[in-house]
DNA sequence: ATGACTTATGGCACACTATGACAGAAAGGT
DNA sequence: ACCTTTCTGTCATAGTGTGCCATAAGTCAT
C-alpha cells in the first residue's frame, strides 16, 4: 500500500473519530460539518470527498454490514431455507465485528451511543438500505422460485430478518462491552428464529 | 368551523395535490420548495408552515397511520395477545383508508406511485417514526409487564408487526385501484399471522 | 360598520448541507 | 528532474429550513 492510500485511510479515520467524539459532546444535529473538518484541519470541501455526506458517518457501518449480508446469502446453499440462510448473513456480520479490531469495538460503542440518543439516525440508515434490501428480496425470491414483484412473502422473509438485526442492534442495554452486546444480539436472533412457525418460509 | 381554518384547509390540500402532480411530472429530487410554492402561489416561507418540510408531504400519510396504530392498541383489551391487538391496530388503518373519500384514494394512488419511484422514502417514513415506534413497543411492554429497556421480545414484536405494515403497504403490484390494494394488504396481513408460531407473543 | 384583537402571510436575512468548476499542491512513476 | 495522476482548497451556487418583523386578513366585540 502506498503512501498516498496509507494517508487516506488515516485522513479518513481521523475525520470519523473526530465526529464521533463531536456527536456525543454537543449532540448529532448541533454539530456541523464545518466543526469536524476544522477539528481535523481540513477544508469542508475535502470533507465531502471522504463521507458523501454528514449521515454517511454514521451510517458507514450499516452500509458495509448491508453488503456483507448481501455476499454471503448469495454463497449460502441454495436449498438452504431462505430465512435460515439470512439468519447466517446475520451472524455473518456479528462475527465480522468481533473479529474487527478493538479501535473499531470503541468507534462501535460510540456510534451506538449516539445511534442510541438519535433515534431517527437507525431509520435514516433503512432509508439508505432500500436498494439492499431490495436485492435480498430479489435473492430470496430466486431461492423460493417465484417472481420478486408479486410474491409478497419474499419481502415479509427479508422483511423480517431485517427486523431482527435492527432490534438486536439497538439491543436494549445501551452500555456493556463488546462481548455483551455481540452476545445480546446473538440471543435476539435466536429469539426471532423461535417465533416463527417452522417451514413458514419455505 | 369557521372561514380561517376552511381556508387553511384548502390551502393545504392544494400544496399537497401540487407537490404531488410535479413529484410525478418531474420526479421528488428535481423538485424545489420554490416550484411547489409557485404552483399554488404562496411564498416558500408560508410552504414551510403547512409543511414542515419537503419529506413531510409525502410522510403525512404515514404519520397519520401510526397516530392512529397507537390509539388502537390503547384502546384494544389489555388481555389481547399484543401482536394481535397490533394486527388489529394495522387494520384500523385499512379501515380509515377504505372510509376516506374518493379525493384521498387519489391522492393515495399517487403517493404510492411516488414512494415506488423513490425507495429511499419509506426508509424516511421509518426515520420519522422512529419515536411512535419506541411508544408501540413501551405499550407492548406495558402489556406484557416487562421493562421496555431490557425486554427484547416486546422490540421485536413491534418490528415484526410494522414490517408486516410496510410490506403490505409497498405491496407489490403498483397499478390496481383501492379495493385491489387494500385487498392485498390484508393479505398480507394474514401472511404475517400464519408465519408466526401461536402464543410466540405471549 | 368600526375598531380592537388574533392569526396568517410575505419578505428578508441567515445557517447549514451539498455539488460543480478550476487552480494549485502532493505523490507516483520514469 | 520530469510528467502524470490524484488530492486538496477556494469560490460560486443551489436547495432546505428557521427566526424575525411588518403587514394583511379573519374574528369578534360593540
Amino acid at each position: 500500500m502506498g503512501l498516498r492510500e496509507r494517508k487516506k485511510e488515516k485522513t479518513r479515520l481521523a475525520i470519523l473519530d473526530a465526529a464521533l467524539d463531536l456527536f456525543l459532546e454537543q449532540g448529532y444535529e448541533s454539530t456541523t460539518v464545518e466543526q469536524i473538518a476544522g477539528a481535523v484541519e481540513i477544508s469542508p470541501r475535502t470533507f465531502f470527498r471522504y463521507f458523501t455526506s454528514k449521515d454517511h458517518l454514521v451510517l458507514w457501518f450499516h452500509e458495509h454490514g448491508e453488503q456483507l449480508m448481501v455476499e454471503t446469502l448469495r454463497s449460502r446453499p441454495q436449498d438452504e431455507p431462505p430465512f435460515t440462510a439470512l439468519m447466517h448473513a446475520v451472524r455473518a456480520v456479528l462475527s465480522d465485528m468481533e473479529d474487527s479490531t478493538e479501535d473499531e469495538h470503541q468507534r462501535f460503542l460510540k456510534l451506538r451511543r449516539i445511534l442510541d440518543e438519535n433515534p431517527q439516525l437507525i431509520g435514516q440508515s433503512v432509508a439508505r438500505g432500500a436498494g439492499t434490501e431490495r436485492r435480498l428480496a430479489e435473492l430470496v425470491a430466486a431461492r423460493r422460485g417465484v417472481d420478486v414483484d408479486t410474491d409478497q412473502l419474499s419481502h415479509l422473509i427479508v422483511a423480517f430478518a431485517m427486523s431482527a438485526m435492527r432490534v438486536g442492534f439497538e439491543c436494549p442495554r445501551r452500555d456493556g462491552s463488546m462481548p455483551e452486546i455481540t452476545g445480546r444480539m446473538t440471543e435476539t436472533i435466536e429469539l426471532a428464529e423461535r417465533s416463527l412457525r417452522p417451514g413458514w418460509d419455505l
